[in-house]
DNA sequence: AGCACGCCGACT
DNA sequence: GTCGGCGTGCTC
C-alpha cells in the first residue's frame, strides 16, 4: 500500500477561473507543500509560475493524469492575510484569482532559474543598500516641532490608536502646507516603536520623488524601508519586495502597486493624496490602492489614515457622516496666506487685449490682457509664474486653409497633435497621444494641394513661443513630459525653478506635484474649462482638486511677513460653482454642494457602478456585442429596480489604434446586487469566450468596477 | 491567454 | 494536389 499522495492546486497567470492539480514530490522539493507557495509547473508545452492556494491528498482531475510540481521558489509562502487581500480583489474586480497574484510579485521571483543563485543575489543587493544608506536624510518634523493644530490632531491619532487589533479608517483634511506629512509621519514613528511592526505608506505615482525618500527616512534612522514604484529597476523592486514580505523592512513606501505587497506584520496603512486618480490600476486587474488599502485595514484590524486636501467625495462622505473619524489640519503651518483667487471672465472685452494697448503683442494674444499685466507685475516683484495648461505639443491640429482638411490619426479617431522641432525628435511632427504614431508634417494639403497649412489652437510649445516674445529678458522654462523627457527628467527641470533660474515657467498639470517652491508669486491656469467641459460626471471634483493643488503653489511661499500668490484663471464661466467655491477657499462647501448634486442624480457615491468594455474592429460590433448582454441580463432577470444597465455608447475616443471601442454602463445602489449582476455577465461572457475574446466576432472584453471616469 | 488540431477555399 | 484561413477545444 502507497501513501496517500499530497496534491496541490495552483493558479497561473491566464484569464482561467479554475486551478490545477499537481503532485508534490516532498522528497524533490525538500518541504512540505503550503498555502502560498510560490511553484514553477508544467502547464500545457510550456513551465509558468503559479502559486498554491490548497493543499489536499486527492484531486477532482484524474490522478493519474496529474503533473509533478517541478521547483519550489526559496521563499516563504505568502502570508494568509494576503492572500484573503488577492481573493476578496479576484472577486471584487471580477478576474481570475491567479491573474490578479501573479503581476503583484516582481519578475525577479517569477524566474526559476534564477531562485539557486536568489540568496546570492539578496547579499549583494544587502551591501549595496548600505551603501545607499548613506543619503543624507531631511526635512525632519519631530513632535516637539510641530504647531498646536498638528499637535492635536496627532494627539487624536495616537489617543485610540495605540489599542491593537483595532480597525479605524481616518480622514486628515488639511490645506497644502498644513503640515499633514509631519503628522503622519510622527504617528507612524510612534506606530514603529514595536520593534516587529509594518507600515505601509502609499503616495501617488509622481509625488514618489528622491526628496520624500530622504524625508521619510528622516523619521525612521534605524528602521529598514523598502521602496517599491514602476521607477525602481526589477532587481530592487524583488528584494524590496523581499524584504517586506519576509517582515524585514519596516516601512513600505511605495505607489499603487505597493498596495499589493505581502506584509506579515502591517499595523498601519497612509494613503496620502487619497483623492488622486493614479491609485486607480487601469489596465489587467483594474484595482484602486486605496480601495484596497481600506479593505486591507478592515481584514487586518489595523489602523488607515488617508491624507489629502480635497478628498475624494468618498471619503468625505464617509468622515461627514462619521464612518470614518474626521481630523482636521486647517492651520497654515508656515504662516504663510492663503492665496488670493482671481477668476478672469474671457468674454469680458475689459480684460482681452485691444490695438491701441502698447503692451499688445503683435499677434492675437495668448492669453488675457488682465493676466499678462499681472506676470509683468510678477516679474517687477522678482517671483516666478507659472502658467499651466494640459496640452502638450505645439498646436492640438493642423488644418489647411483652404479646404476644410485637418490632421486626423489615420489609426484613431483623434486629432494629431504638432510638436515643433526639438520636442519629440529634430524636426517637426504630427503625433497621435492616443496611439503614439507619429508623422512628418506635409508640406501641401492631402486633399487638396495647398501650400498653406495653419495650427490651430495651442499647446505648451506655442505659448511658450508665445511668453518668450512678450517678455523677451525673462527666463522661461517649459516643463511637460517632452521636456523633461530631453533633459535629466523632471526633477532637473523642478531643480530649475527651485533654484530661482527662472522667472516664468509655461506646462502641463506636472509642474503642480512634489516639489516645494519658495518663490512662486503667480499661477494662472488656461484650460480650466476645457478640463470642466467633459461628459464625466467627476469632471468638476478632479478640476477642483486640481485648482487647489496648484493654489496651493502660489500660497505656499513661506518666507515669512510675505503674502501668498496669486491663482488666476481664464474662463468663460467664471459663475460655475467650482470657481465660485474656490474663490472662497471653500472646500467643504463644493464638497457639499457636489454631494447633494449625486445625491440628487443617484450617481456615486450614491450608488456603485462597473462597465463592460468591447473592442473590435468595428464599432458596430462592439454596440451588437454588449446590445446582446444587455438582452441577456434582461432574459435571466438581472434588470430590477436596483440595477440598472444602460444603452451601450461608443466611447469618448472611440478608435484607438485602429480597434473600436464601446462600453455599457451598469449602475446600483446596492453594492451587492452590482456584484452578483457582474458575476452572472462574467460567467455568460467566458461561456462564449477564449479568454477574453468572443467567440463569435472576436471582440475583446473586460469588466470594470468603480470606474472613475466614464 | 496560447497553442495545436482540423476542416474548407484558392493557388502553385 | 497543398498552403493557410480561423472556429474549437484543452491546458492539471
Ligand atoms: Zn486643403
Ligand atoms: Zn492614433
Amino acid at each position: 500500500m502507497k501513501h496517500k499522495p499530497i496534491v496541490v492546486q495552483v493558479v497561473i497567470d491566464k484569464p482561467l477561473a479554475q486551478g490545477f492539480d499537481y503532485l508534490w514530490d516532498a522528497e524533490k522539493l525538500g518541504n512540505l507543500p503550503e498555502i502560498g507557495h510560490i511553484v514553477e509547473v508544467p502547464f500545457a508545452r510550456s513551465k509558468v509560475i503559479g502559486l498554491v492556494i490548497k493543499v489536499s491528498d486527492h484531486s477532482e482531475y484524474e490522478i493519474e493524469k496529474l503533473k509533478t510540481i517541478d521547483r519550489l521558489a526559496p521563499l516563504p509562502p505568502l502570508d494568509p492575510a494576503s492572500l484573503r487581500l488577492m481573493n476578496f480583489a479576484s472577486q471584487y474586480y471580477v478576474h481570475a484569482l491567479g491573474e490578479t497574484i501573479l503581476p503583484t510579485i516582481p519578475k525577479m521571483w517569477k524566474k526559476a532559474e534564477d531562485w539557486e543563485k536568489a540568496h546570492k543575489k539578496l547579499e549583494s543587493a544587502g551591501k549595496q543598500a548600505k551603501k545607499d544608506g548613506n543619503v543624507i536624510a531631511e526635512g525632519l518634523i519631530n513632535q516637539d516641532q510641530l504647531n498646536s493644530s498638528q499637535k492635536n490632531a496627532l494627539q487624536a491619532l495616537l489617543s485610540e490608536g495605540q489599542k491593537r487589533n483595532l480597525f479605524r479608517a481616518i480622514l486628515l483634511q488639511g490645506q497644502t502646507g498644513s503640515g499633514k506629512t509631519a503628522v503622519f509621519l510622527n504617528w507612524l514613528a510612534s506606530i514603529l516603536q514595536d520593534e516587529s511592526a509594518q507600515v505601509l505608506l502609499l503616495v501617488p505615482e509622481i509625488n514618489l520623488t528622491p526628496q520624500l525618500e530622504r524625508r521619510v527616512r528622516a523619521y525612521f534612522p534605524n528602521k529598514k524601508m523598502a521602496v517599491l514604484h514602476s521607477g525602481v529597476s526589477e532587481k530592487k523592486r524583488g528584494v524590496a519586495w523581499y524584504e517586506a514580505m519576509t517582515g524585514k523592512a519596516q516601512i513600505i513606501l511605495g505607489t499603487r502597486l505597493a498596495a499589493l505587497t505581502p506584509m506579515p506584520n502591517l499595523r498601519a496603512i497612509v494613503v496620502d493624496e487619497e483623492h488622486d486618480p493614479s491609485y486607480k490600476q487601469q489596465d489587467g486587474t483594474r484595482y484602486s490602492a486605496r480601495d484596497l488599502a481600506i479593505w486591507r485595514a478592515h481584514d487586518q484590524k489595523t489602523p488607515i489614515l488617508l491624507s489629502s486636501a480635497t478628498p475624494s467625495l468618498e471619503t468625505w462622505m464617509a468622515a461627514q457622516s462619521g464612518r470614518y473619524e474626521y481630523i482636521r489640519l486647517d492651520q497654515r503651518a508656515q504662516g504663510a496666506s492663503l492665496p488670493g483667487v482671481h477668476l478672469i471672465n474671457t468674454r469680458d472685452p475689459q480684460n482681452q487685449f485691444s490695438p491701441g494697448d502698447a503692451d499688445a503683442p503683435k499677434q492675437k494674444s495668448l492669453i488675457t490682457k488682465t493676466l499678462a499685466r499681472a506676470i509683468t507685475k510678477t516679474l517687477k516683484a522678482k517671483k516666478q509664474s507659472l502658467i499651466l495648461i494640459n496640452r502638450r505639443g505645439y498646436a492640438p491640429v493642423l488644418s489647411c486653409s483652404a479646404c476644410s482638411w485637418l490632421s486626423k490619426c489615420t489609426q484613431c479617431s483623434t486629432y494629431t497633435v504638432m510638436h515643433k522641432a526639438g520636442a519629440l525628435g529634430r524636426r517637426s511632427v504630427l503625433s497621435c497621444h492616443h496611439c503614439g504614431l507619429i508623422k512628418s508634417i506635409p508640406s501641401f494639403c492631402p486633399d487638396c494641394g495647398n501650400a498653406d497649412l495653419k495650427t490651430l489652437g495651442h499647446g505648451t510649445q506655442k505659448l511658450e513661443d508665445a511668453i518668450e516674445e512678450m517678455w523677451p529678458h525673462a527666463r522661461v522654462l517649459r516643463v511637460d513630459t517632452d521636456s523633461s523627457r530631453k533633459s535629466k527628467g523632471a526633477e532637473a527641470l523642478f531643480q530649475e525653478i527651485h533654484d530661482g533660474n527662472v522667472d516664468i515657467v509655461v506646462g502641463t498639470q506636472m509642474i503642480a506635484k512634489g516639489h516645494d517652491y519658495q518663490n512662486i508669486g503667480l499661477v494662472a491656469v488656461l484650460d480650466a474649462d476645457s478640463r470642466l467641459y467633459s461628459a464625466d460626471f467627476r469632471a468638476a471634483e478632479r478640476l477642483f482638486a486640481q485648482l487647489v493643488q496648484v493654489a496651493g503653489r502660489a500660497g505656499r511661499s513661506g518666507t515669512a511677513g510675505d503674502n501668498g500668490g496669486d491663482i488666476f484663471i481664464e474662463t468663460q464661466y467664471p459663475e460655475s460653482p467650482v470657481f465660485q467655491y474656490l474663490l472662497r477657499h471653500d472646500v467643504d462647501g463644493f464638497m457639499a454642494f457636489t454631494a447633494s448634486e449625486r445625491e440628487e442624480a443617484g450617481l456615486p457615491p450614491c450608488s456603485y457602478q462597473a462597465l463592460v468594455h468591447a473592442e473590435s474592429k468595428s464599432l458596430d460590433k462592439a454596440i451588437r456585442f454588449l446590445t446582446e448582454l444587455k438582452v441577456h441580463m434582461k432574459t435571466k432577470g438581472l434588470i430590477t429596480k436596483e440595477l440598472k444597465v444602460y444603452d451601450p455608447v461608443p466611447k469618448p475616443v472611440m478608435r484607438v489604434a485602429g480597434s473600436e471601442r464601446a462600453q455599457l454602463l451598469i449602475e446600483s445602489v446596492n453594492r451587492k446586487v452590482l456584484q452578483e449582476a457582474l458575476e452572472a455577465v462574467d460567467l455568460e461572457l467566458r461561456q462564449d469566450s477564449q479568454g477574453r475574446i468572443s467567440k463569435v466576432s472576436r471582440i475583446r472584453w473586460l469588466i470594470e468596477r468603480d470606474p472613475i471616469a466614464i
